[in-house]
DNA sequence: TCAAAAGTGTTAAGTTTACACCCATGA
DNA sequence: TCATGGGTGTAAACTTAACACTTTTGA
C-alpha cells in the first residue's frame, strides 16, 4: 500500500476532430459506428490511451489508424470528464483536433472504420459529448488560425491564394475582401510565390504559393 | 468481458494554479511539501480524481481543501500525459488555474498545507511538468483576462481604477497609459463607479469601481 | 508646504476597411 | 467573343499611442 494506492483509477480516451478542406468548406472526418458501444450513431473518432504510450502518442496513434498519416498538426483541445459522459462506464476523454490534407489520406482505411467527411456546418448529433468537443475544437482551432500559419496544414504544399483565402473564409466563416487579403499575404515573407503556375483552378492560371517554416521561424509575425 | 476491460486503467489528478493579486503583483499559492511524493520540494497544489465527482469537482474540491474557498473562477489549461511525468507512478493530470481575492483565503488551512504566495516572477523549480503547467496557465489567464473580464476576481469588489490598471499592468507585465486605460474602462459600463471612496491608498483618495455581471451579460464588449 | 496619488483631452500615427477595373485564357 | 477567375492601389474611417498638467490632502 503505497500513497497512490488509496485512489481510483479511470479509462482515459482520447478523441480526434480531424478537419479537411474541400470545396471551399471545411468537413470534419466522423464514423457512422458499426461497432459497439453506440452502434449506428455518429461519433468523432477515439480510443484509449495505453500503459506504453503518452496522451498525445495516443492521439497520433489514434488519427493513424483512421487516416494512415503521420506527423500531423495536432492540439489537445481539454478533458471532459463529467461522471457520466459515457453511459457505458467512467471514462474521462482527452480531445485533440487535427489538420490533414483532405487529398492525402488512407482512403481504405477510412472505409474500413466507416467515417465521412461532414461538412462542418451539417454536424449531426453525435454521441456522449461530441458535439461539445467538436464545437470547443472549432473555436480554438479559429482562434489559432489567426495568429499561427497552421491552416496551411489543410492546404497542399502549394496553393494559390484564392485557394488561401477561400480556406479563411471558410475558417472564420466569413467574407474576406479580396485585395485586402492579399496585401495582408504580401507582408508576410514566409508564403512564398513560386514559379509554378495552377491551371486547374481558372482558364487564366494562378501563380503558386507555398509555406516557409523556416522562414516563418525567423520573423514569427502572422495574422490573417 | 466488456468493451471497456481490455484497456488500462490510470490515476487520474488535477493540479491547481492558483493566481492572487497584491501589492501590484501576480501570486501563485505553492506548497512546499511537507508530505509524500517528493516531499521538502516546491509544487502546485494538486489532488486525484475521485469515482463520485467530475475532473471539474475534483478540482473545485482540491482548491477548497487548501483555501477554503468556492465558487471560485477556475478555468482548465490542459492535460499532462506524458508515461512518466511523475516518476512513482504513470498518472495523467489534468492542470486548473483559479482566481482567488487573495484577502479572502483561509490562513488556517493554507498553514496546514504549508502553503505560501510566491510572486510569479520568482516561481523556484517546481516538481514534475509543474512549471510547464504553470508557464501555460499564465499565458491562458493572460489571454483570457484580455478580452474577457475575469480580471474581477483577484480584486475586491470595490477597487479603485489604479488598482485595477496595476493588475493588469501585472497581467499582462507591461506599463498601460493611465489615460488611455481610463478612457477604455469608462467606455465599458459594467464597470461602474460608487459613490464611495477609497481612503487608503492615497491621501486625495480615489472612487471606488465595481463589476457589474449582469451589466457585462447585457453588452459583453471586453477589451483592456 | 510639499510629496503622492487622482484625475482629465487632444493630436499624430498606424491600422483597417471599402471599393472597381483590367487581364489572360479556354471554351 | 465572352465568361471566369486572377490580379492590382487609394482614400476614408477608425483605432491606438503618445503625451503633461492640475487637484486634493495628510504628514
Amino acid at each position: 500500500m503505497n500513497y497512490y494506492n488509496q485512489h481510483p483509477k479511470f479509462y482515459v480516451a482520447v478523441d480526434c476532430i480531424i478537419f479537411g478542406f474541400n470545396e471551399d468548406e471545411i468537413s470534419l472526418l466522423l464514423l457512422k459506428r458499426n461497432f459497439q458501444p453506440a452502434m449506428g450513431e455518429w461519433s468523432i473518432m477515439g480510443g484509449f490511451v495505453q500503459e506504453d504510450e503518452s496522451a498525445d502518442d495516443a492521439a497520433k496513434r489514434v488519427l493513424h489508424e483512421l487516416t494512415g498519416l503521420e506527423d500531423v498538426y495536432m492540439e489537445q483541445v481539454g478533458a471532459f470528464g463529467d461522471i457520466s459522459r459515457d453511459p457505458g462506464e467512467r471514462v474521462i476523454s482527452l480531445a485533440y483536433y487535427a489538420l490533414i490534407n483532405i487529398n492525402d489520406y488512407d482512403h481504405k482505411l477510412v472505409k474500413e472504420h466507416n467515417a465521412f467527411w461532414i461538412n462542418i456546418k451539417e454536424i449531426p448529433p453525435l454521441i456522449f459529448d461530441h458535439n461539445e468537443m467538436v464545437e470547443k475544437a472549432r473555436k480554438r482551432m479559429q482562434a489559432r488560425a489567426s495568429t499561427r500559419p497552421i491552416g496551411f496544414n489543410l492546404l497542399p504544399k502549394l496553393f494559390t491564394l484564392s485557394q488561401l483565402q477561400s480556406l479563411y473564409e471558410a475558417i472564420y466563416d466569413e467574407e474576406l475582401d479580396k485585395r485586402n487579403f492579399r496585401k495582408r499575404v504580401a507582408e508576410m515573407d514566409f508564403i512564398e510565390k513560386t514559379d509554378k503556375i495552377d491551371k486547374m483552378g481558372s482558364k487564366r492560371g494562378a501563380a503558386l504559393y507555398q509555406f516557409n517554416d523556416k522562414a516563418y521561424r525567423k520573423d514569427p509575425k502572422f495574422k490573417l
